[in-house]
DNA sequence: CCTGAAACCTGTCTGC
DNA sequence: TGCAGACAGGTTTCAG
């Protein structure tokens, strides 16, 4: 489910307060518990992972592609929610416990921090180092060293079909099915393009693009669907995203729906045109 | 290097 | 109404 801006918004919402409840910063944890083993992925602190973490403060919230990142002195807990992972702050009672909570960080004053995970997808790890797992994500989206030139680069390395190309955590990290196929719609590419196929100019505009849908995104609180995720409306801003057969809101043309790379993909054939007029063709048809 | 399929899971929706 | 099957915001692993 979340993907950087749902992330984003989970991060600051624990740092500052929001959906998930207020602030988790500067709160003494008493005890942890874990209600799905699998939920826990790997931890420099086994076998003694729950015993680690009375007494210690939660000192910093932040974020790192889709891996939320909470800073225990001296280590850090990392999150990712997967596909149904869902965060919250409430009151630590037994009785307010929820179906799907897999791990429950309880704190001095009552109050606890929640994961929840139907899917059970999710996993979090406590680690001495959080770089070991964060060295092999791409670049943030959203930092300065993204920039035209830089995806330019990178798509003309790379033979594969643009729509997986960016959902590669390794070479960019944020981006999920949401955001690739709204960014691919606002750039016109074709989904199936190949990433070596991109012009220059077609670089730049995904480029520009990209932090345009993700800051969009972050700006809604990040977007809700069906029972997933709760307290953002980006959903109310897509304009391919599960619009399938609807009118594209710049040609009217409906929206197409395939799968690649068996990612359901939404697109607008007409504004995405899979192979771009080449001048000598646009010469011919004008002579 | 690249692609596709399968696996990990539960809940919801669709179609017969 | 019931039920099988498809599908879902992600990632990893394996075969070809």
């Amino acid at each position: 489910m979340p993907e950087l801006p749902e992330v984003e918004t989970f991060a600051r919402s624990l740092r500052e307060g929001g959906i998930t409840g207020s602030s988790i910063i500067n709160r003494q944890i008493i005890s942890a518990d874990l209600f799905w083993e699998r939920t826990l992925a790997f931890s420099d602190a086994q076998p003694s992972f729950l015993d680690w973490f009375p007494g210690k403060v939660v000192s910093d919230v932040s974020r790192r592609g889709k891996y939320l990142l909470i800073t225990i002195e001296p280590k850090t807990l990392l999150i990712h929610l997967r596909m149904s992972g869902d965060l919250r702050v409430a009151p630590g009672m037994t009785e307010n416990r929820k179906p799907h909570d897999r791990f429950e960080l309880r704190f001095s004053d009552g109050e606890s921090l929640f994961f929840n995970d139907t899917r059970k997808f999710g996993r979090i790890w406590l680690m001495d180092k959080p770089e070991q797992l964060l060295s092999k994500l791409g670049i943030e989206p959203l930092s300065e060293a993204f920039s035209a030139d830089w995806l330019y680069l990178k798509t003309s390395a790379s033979q594969r079909l643009i729509k997986p190309f960016l959902l590669d955590q390794h070479i960019i990290a944020g981006l999920g099915n949401i955001y690739t196929d709204e960014a691919l719609f606002r750039a016109g590419i074709h989904p199936l393009r190949r990433a070596n196929s991109l012009s220059d100019a077609e670089a730049s505009k995904l480029a520009a693009v990209i932090p345009q849908v993700l800051l969009e995104g972050i700006r809604s609180n990040g977007a809700s669907i069906d029972w997933v995720y709760r307290g953002g409306n980006f959903q109310n801003h897509f304009q391919v995203y599960q619009r399938t057969g609807k009118p594209c809101v710049s040609c009217q043309t409906a929206i197409t729906k395939i799968a690649v790379g068996q990612r359901g993909t939404h697109f607008c054939p007409h504004c995405q045109p899979l192979k771009p007029p080449n001048p000598a063709e646009l010469a011919e048809m004008q002579p």
